[in-house]
RNA sequence: GGUGUCAUAGCUCAGUUGGUAGAGCAAAGGACUGAAAAUCCUUGUGUCCCCGGUUCGAUUCCUGGUGACACCA
């Protein structure tokens, strides 16, 4: 019998130290990395993604990051996608892949699959995103429960994001959301292992604030300053970039943009630990455990 | 040394015409299936500085103390 080829996942909180572990991960193994991160992916703004190293890069190829321009629209379901396909080149190259990212959904994505639903036309999202301007919350949610009651019963109606994602997907597919929403899992053609940095949290905290500080050192501000006319794109809806933003329009100052963006990371870094707590698959990993405890 | 003001949640402060208290920030917990570093939800017991007094009842009023600040010497 021959043994299948092995996905290694390195999840974690954001500056726990994935990075450096998946290069040294993959250089035993002798494979390449593919990044699940939903900013790294985009081409120019290295610094507030924390994107791998010029030295990572060489030592190690990178997949899937570095890639697309800001304004390029993405989604956890086309990371599904891409993430498989070069998985699977890769895995027949070299036996495993190291897949290494804290975007929660795209992990999920990539080890479970996700639903297929159609793309949203761009002309559909924009009309209703003008529909819904002129006709407020109370009429998107109604817009919803006469198109699936289902789905209405179940959504959280204060969060307007989801209620507008129904709609939209089902005027697109001509089809409730229900009936698209199937939640199946998808079994893979290969085994995978997922791991989890985990760290004390006043350690990760620090380490947090003190990676804030070097990112300024580094020039996060001209980065953000570079890219402030695309501000709407979501794309730099980003901690790091948001807080920047509202500098430069005066509404935060300097000290506050700073301390503001190591809060948010703390708290993005708190939603990731309560995402994967839930995760039944996944292996908890020492911070300090050395790529030996893989093997 | 004298006079005045203040002392309430980790921080900044509100408030109780005397019936043991609440905002913002900080912090904590949670949801999540095609925007996810997004989006959304929930959580405030604290010797109301200390000792006494008045009162059925004091964090609130009064005496004294301690500390901070301001002004006058």
């Amino acid at each position: 019998m021959i043994e299948k080829p092995t996905m290694y996942v390195i999840t974690g909180p954001t500056a726990s130290g994935k990075s450096a572990l998946a290069v040294e991960l993959a250089q035993r193994l002798g494979t390449e990395i593919i990044s699940a991160d939903s900013r790294q992916i985009y081409q120019g703004i290295p610094i507030v993604t924390a994107m791998p190293t010029a030295e990572e890069r060489d030592a190690v190829r990178h997949h899937l990051i570095d890639m697309l321009p800001l304004d390029a629209y993405y989604s956890a379901s086309q990371f599904e996608e891409d993430a498989l396909k070069i998985a699977s080149e890769v895995m027949e190259r070299h036996g495993s892949v190291v897949v290494c990212g804290g975007s929660m959904m795209y992990v999920d994505a990539l080890c479970n699959g996700i639903d297929l639903l159609p793309t949203v036309p761009e002309s559909i999202r924009k009309g209703l995103a003008e529909e819904h301007a002129e006709k407020g919350d109370e009429w998107l949610l109604a817009e919803l429960l006469l198109l699936d009651p289902e789905y209405y019963e179940k959504v959280d109606k204060r969060n307007i994001k989801r209620v507008f994602h129904a709609v939209e997907i089902i005027r697109s597919a001509g089809k409730s959301y229900t009936e698209l929403r199937t939640g199946e899992r998808r079994v893979r053609p290969f085994a995978i292992r997922k791991y989890m940095i985990e760290m004390p949290r006043e350690m990760l905290f620090n380490r947090i604030n003190s990676r804030v500080d070097s990112m300024i050192a580094e020039g996060l501000e001209e980065e953000a300053r570079r890219v402030y006319p695309q501000r709407a794109l979501n794309s730099l809806n980003t901690v790091g970039l948001k807080e920047m933003f509202a500098m430069f329009d005066g509404t935060m100052t300097r000290e506050e943009a700073i301390s503001r963006i190591k809060k948010n990371t703390r708290v993005y870094a708190k939603k990731q630990m309560t995402w994967w707590a839930r995760d039944r698959e996944i292996i908890p990993l020492c911070w300090n455990a050395s790529p030996d405890a893989f093997l």
